[in-house]
DNA sequence: TCCATATTTCAATGATAATTTAAATATTGA
DNA sequence: TCAATATTTAAATTATCATTGAAATATGGA
């Protein structure tokens, strides 16, 4: 993962209302949740400023939509999520063993692949 | 840990110079480095941007700093690493088995408990 | 086709964060 | 105590991001 990459991701979730709805899509799944049902989740409204940081999250790689009948979903874009979190705790203490792990969400539905990496 | 907590501590990631010093910081361990070292190994000038970049490390909790002789040094708070990716991850897919782990990362040279969590 | 629901877009304003420049503080050794 | 190294602080400018308010687009059902 790239710096400018990994940065445009923190700077997205640097947001309460981003983070929040990251975090309800990281507990929804791949099949995610349209914009109504998150908003009524976080108990903020469905307007313009909740679309503006959906989009935020998505430009940033952590989230995709889709269209399904008049509904959007909006679901955990999980590879990236992955990415980024080893991004940050990449070669931690130096190599040196320290029960480094490098995070990983994969949702059952789609794969059951473990995601457990070298510890190297 | 809280939403407040954590979107300090995103937003204080986001920033490319900030990010390379935490990245690096991960990597140097528990005693950290000094500004000056920071400074070469990024290819920063040690001013008054880096001084200001890192004490915002500092103040989202991510980092801790030292004064030792003439040098100030600059060390990860790993705990509150952890706390975040935690937070990033927590209930992934809504706790059905999705290989979901949280991440952590703690120097060898203080603690060698193993960082592993119920994976629920 | 017309209305209602669902979501997005846009332009303007207001709020925050980063860089610059310059001066200040702290520690060590001569 | 003077000079040198190491790092921080502060005020002002510039850049970036978020909210507001209102209009626009899309889909499905009457």
């Amino acid at each position: 993962m790239e710096l400018t990459t990994a940065t445009a991701a923190l700077g997205a979730l640097a947001h309460e209302t981003r983070l929040q709805v990251f975090r309800l899509l990281v507990r929804a799944g791949r099949e995610g949740l349209p914009v109504g049902r998150i908003a009524e989740e976080l108990g903020v409204a469905a307007d313009g400023r909740l679309s503006f940081h959906l989009k935020e999250l998505v430009a940033a790689g952590l989230a995709v939509s889709r269209q399904e009948g008049r509904f959007v979903y909006y679901a955990t874009q999980y590879e990236a999520m992955n990415a980024l979190l080893q991004f940050l705790t990449e070669d931690c203490c130096g190599g040196v063993p320290c029960d480094a792990e490098a995070a990983a969400c994969a949702p059952a539905a789609k794969t059951k692949t473990a995601s457990r990496r070298k510890s190297a």
